[in-house]
DNA sequence: CGGCATCCACACGGATACTG
DNA sequence: CAGTATCCGTGTGGATGCCG
C-alpha cells in the first residue's frame, strides 16, 4: 500500500537532468552507433550547434552517463561513448521509442 | 540488421514533446494518484505556477495523453487524468523511476 | 578537429492581478 | 475554483570567431 508513492522526488531529479531538449537523443544516438567522435556525433544529432553538444556531454559527463576519450594528436581526436550507467539509462528509451514508432510512423 | 535504426526520427519527435520541464512529472503524478483536479495537482507538482500548468496541460492534451473534465458548477470542478495513451507513456516512465531509485535514493 | 568565448535573440517560466 | 492576462527577468540556444 505504501508502495504506491515510491519516491517520486528521485525521480523529479532524474527527470530534470535531462529533460532538456537533445539530452536523451544524445544517449540514444550513442547507444545505437557505438562511440563516436565529437563531429560524428554532432552530424547524427543534425541541428545542434557544437556549443549545446558540448554542453549536454559535460552535463551527461558529470551524471556519469557518457565518458569521453581524449587523444591529443593532430588534429585531436576526442570520443564519446555510453559507461554502463548510460548503457542503462539509454535502455530505458527503448519502450519510449517503440511507442514513438506506433504513435507517429505507421498507421 | 537494418533493425539497428528504427526510425529515430519519430523517437526525436515525441521526445521533443515531452521534454520541457515538468511536463513528464505530471504525467507520473496523474498516474499514481489518478485523475486530478487542478488544484489539487497544482499542489502535487509543488512549485510549478499555474500558468505554466495550464500551459503543460493543454500541450498534454493536444498529444492526447491527458483529458480535461469540466463541470461548470459553482465554483468549477475541473478534472484532468490519464487518457489510454496517457497510461501507456506513463508506463514507460516506469524503468526510469526505478533507475533514479537506485542512483539517487539508497546505496 | 574539438572545442571555448562572445554576443545576442527569444522562448520560457515565475509572480502578480484579475475574472467568470 | 480554475483559469487568463500581463509583465518581466533569466536561461537557453543559435551564430560566429578564434585557438591549441
Amino acid at each position: 500500500m505504501s508502495t504506491k508513492k515510491p519516491k517520486s522526488s528521485s525521480l523529479e531529479k532524474l527527470l530534470n537532468q535531462i529533460s532538456g531538449r537533445w539530452t536523451m537523443y544524445i544517449l540514444w544516438i550513442l547507444d545505437n552507433n557505438g562511440s563516436l567522435r565529437f563531429g560524428e556525433l554532432g552530424r547524427e544529432v543534425a541541428g545542434i550547434s557544437t556549443k549545446v553538444l558540448t554542453e549536454r556531454l559535460r552535463k551527461l559527463e558529470a551524471m556519469g552517463v557518457v565518458y569521453r576519450d581524449y587523444k591529443a594528436t593532430i588534429p585531436p581526436e576526442v570520443t564519446y561513448g555510453l559507461t554502463e550507467r548510460g548503457q542503462e539509462l539509454s535502455r530505458t528509451l527503448d519502450p519510449l521509442c517503440e511507442l514513438a514508432s506506433r504513435w507517429y510512423d505507421s498507421p
